[in-house]
DNA sequence: CTGATAATAGTACGACCGTTCGTGCCGTCA
DNA sequence: TGACGGCACGAACGGTCGTACTATTATCAG
């Protein structure tokens, strides 16, 4: 990797932290410049247009979330063993790793009615996820873990609103059963699909 | 009422469809100036600070919502359909009125990391409406329609869980069937909570 | 070691932001 | 009739944004 890819990488990866506290738009170059230590101008040649970056700063996201999320689920015993950790994962690693929580949850809202690149890409993230959250749901009734009959979508849509009211209530209205209420939810989904 | 309270709450109505799709940082009093057929200045000259422009904007918002989902609800009968009407109207009614669907939704995300007076004001809004689908459950547990030891906190958790999938999956993903998943999850909850 | 090339810095720009200021319109009331 | 107060206006300010140009420095194959 030659050194421009390589403090590329390295600018994306604080552009994360930014961007999980203030969102897309409010990232700002010459934020990001001082917060990386280069000028303003060394940076914005990396990219050569905001919109470039932005995509570049959702594709770093999407990649450490299969990192952090997916990859290690798929070395989980197939059905629910696999669904539990993708659901641990989801809670959990945001966390740890960037100060405003979930990138995706904080991109989400500002997307939504806003059409462009960023948004097209980030409703393909968004879709991906739900399809490798439904085929694991699906192996799940293979396995014979979950019933023949369950409605596969409206389980990824259930799945989903758990991240969601997690966010909602714990980081926004500081509720801290936030993650309790996750956990009892998640499993009285599991338990319905038995 | 005076010809400025007049002028200012068109202005805010005005304002409030415009926060719904680009939110409430990216609300720009030029922008909201010609929206309103005004000068920015003689707009300015009402609120004094844009600080107090967004405040008066949840102001509104949160009076638009007693007025379309609690006002409405606290006509119907006591317990569950006190409940069911709550869930209808905060699902549709938004929809109506403003382009960019739910304002409290386009809002939230942009405020969980940003301190200030608009995000404390945000808190007490939904921290209220909280209380009130709390207290609507009280009710129907007193009625005898929901059991004795059902976990209200949980209960209000897994209803706004609805909501924020609701306009995940409907709104930012463009599910067709967003509404009905919706509505099956509440009457799912509804039905555990006999 | 050297020269082409990539990476970074410096500077300037036009657009737009929130905000201030001076001014003019207009109905109200003495 | 004339002074006054509430509203709205246009112009302008300092600041910040993304971006374009140009110069300088670092990198690395031959």
């Amino acid at each position: 990797m030659g050194k421009g890819e390589e403090t590329k990488r390295a600018i994306v990866d604080q552009a994360l932290e930014l961007v999980s506290t203030v969102g897309l738009e409010k990232l700002t170059i010459g934020a990001l410049a001082d917060a990386t230590g280069m000028s303003k101008s060394g940076l914005f040649a990396h990219f050569r247009s905001k919109e470039q970056l932005q995509l570049q700063v959702l594709v770093g996201a999407r990649e450490r979330f299969i990192d952090i999320v997916i990859g290690p689920a798929l070395k989980k015993p197939r059905g629910e063993a696999r669904l539990r950790a993708m659901f641990e994962n989801t809670m959990k690693q945001w966390e740890e790793e960037l100060p405003g929580g979930c990138i995706f949850h904080a991109v989400s809202a500002e997307l939504d009615d806003q059409p462009g690149p960023a948004r097209d890409y980030f409703v393909e993230i968004q879709r991906d996820y739900g399809d490798t959250l439904k085929r694991a749901a699906e192996i799940a009734i293979e396995e014979g873990e979950f019933r023949k009959d369950l409605d596969l979508d409206q389980f990824v849509f259930e799945l989903g609103s758990i991240a969601a009211a997690y966010h909602h209530f714990g980081r926004l209205l500081g509720d801290p059963n936030a993650e309790q209420r996750a956990r009892n939810m998640f499993e009285g989904l599991l338990a319905r699909s038995h």
